[in-house]
Parts: C-alpha cells; sequence; structure tokens
DNA sequence: TCCCATTCGGGTAATTGGGGTC
DNA sequence: TATGTCCCAATTACCCGAATGG
C-alpha cells in the first residue's frame, strides 16, 4: 500500500499533518531550540512521539506564518 | 448487538484494525524503521504475520497519538 | 509464476530533548 | 522576556541487501 507521507518533508496539505521541529524552525527562520520553547509555552500544540520527540501540526503552523489572527484567549 | 456500520471494507476505523508499519509511521510523523523500534522496545503491541512482518492496532495507536489520555470521553 | 512496493534485519549519521548560561 | 549557543544522552533518519505481501 502507498498512502500517505514518504518520509521527509512531504506532507502537503493532509489532514493531521506533522512536521518536525527542525521543519517548522526552517519555516520560522528560527532556530529548532526556540520551536521547542514555543512547544513548551504553549504557543504550540505539539504531538509526542512515543520517544519523546515533538511533531508539530501543519495546519496550525501555516496559520501563524500567513499571520493568521490567533486567537488569545488571554490578553 | 451493535453492527453499526456494515462497511466492510478495510482501511478506516474497524474495531480491532490493523496497521502496517508504514501507516503507523505516516500518523506520527516518523520513519517506518522508527515504528518498528517502538515495537522490539515494547511500547506498541504488535501481531506478527506468518513472514514476520509486524501489523499494529489502531485504536491502540490512535490513543497513543493523542496524549494517551486513556478516558471514556463521554463529557 | 512474476512483479514491485513494503518490511524485514543490522549499522552509521543526523536531529532532538533537556539543562544551563550569555 | 526572547533568542541563540554550549554540553551530553537519547531518539530518530538513511544506508544496504534479502525476504515478505498482495
Amino acid at each position: 500500500m502507498a498512502i500517505t507521507t514518504p518520509n521527509r518533508s512531504e506532507s502537503t496539505s493532509m489532514p493531521g499533518a506533522l512536521l518536525t521541529p527542525g521543519e517548522v524552525a526552517a519555516m520560522f527562520r528560527v532556530d529548532p531550540k526556540t520551536v521547542t520553547r514555543w512547544a513548551q509555552a504553549g504557543k504550540l500544540s505539539a504531538v509526542r512521539t512515543l520517544g519523546g520527540h515533538r511533531r508539530f501540526h501543519e495546519n496550525e503552523v501555516r496559520q501563524l506564518l500567513t499571520g493568521v489572527p490567533q486567537q488569545r484567549s488571554d490578553v
């Protein structure tokens, strides 16, 4: 069966597509460590692998990149 | 009785459905080899085919993906 | 039986996590 | 407060050839 993502950086527009910290960091032009801090600060939703590594939702990242009005619950 | 969905297809959402390493890898955005490693580490229950290939329980995978809140979500 | 993508194995680079500091 | 960089340990990704699945 040949379904879903091949491997590295190819998540087009699949529902539930995930990005690695390095990919998100490259998109924002920041250090992967910074992305990790965003996740720790709750600014980014993260899914953890069974080994503890983080995976981020592509839609969420793109939304933030595009400059879409972020929903701030506390201002 | 709870026949619910007589959809006798396959890769959808059937109780007790089995997933291939590639499918699980796509869901976690990791390499299929990593999924194999999880199975070897006992982090994932695996069923082996007669040829030695692994198959994983979809419900277990989904549970781990969501963060394992293991709760009857009836709220 | 053949075809071909996938999954075996192992082995070796690259990424990531976490703490701490500037 | 926010980001980048250092360290080390763990996890993950890519390499190969051979076997399995459908």
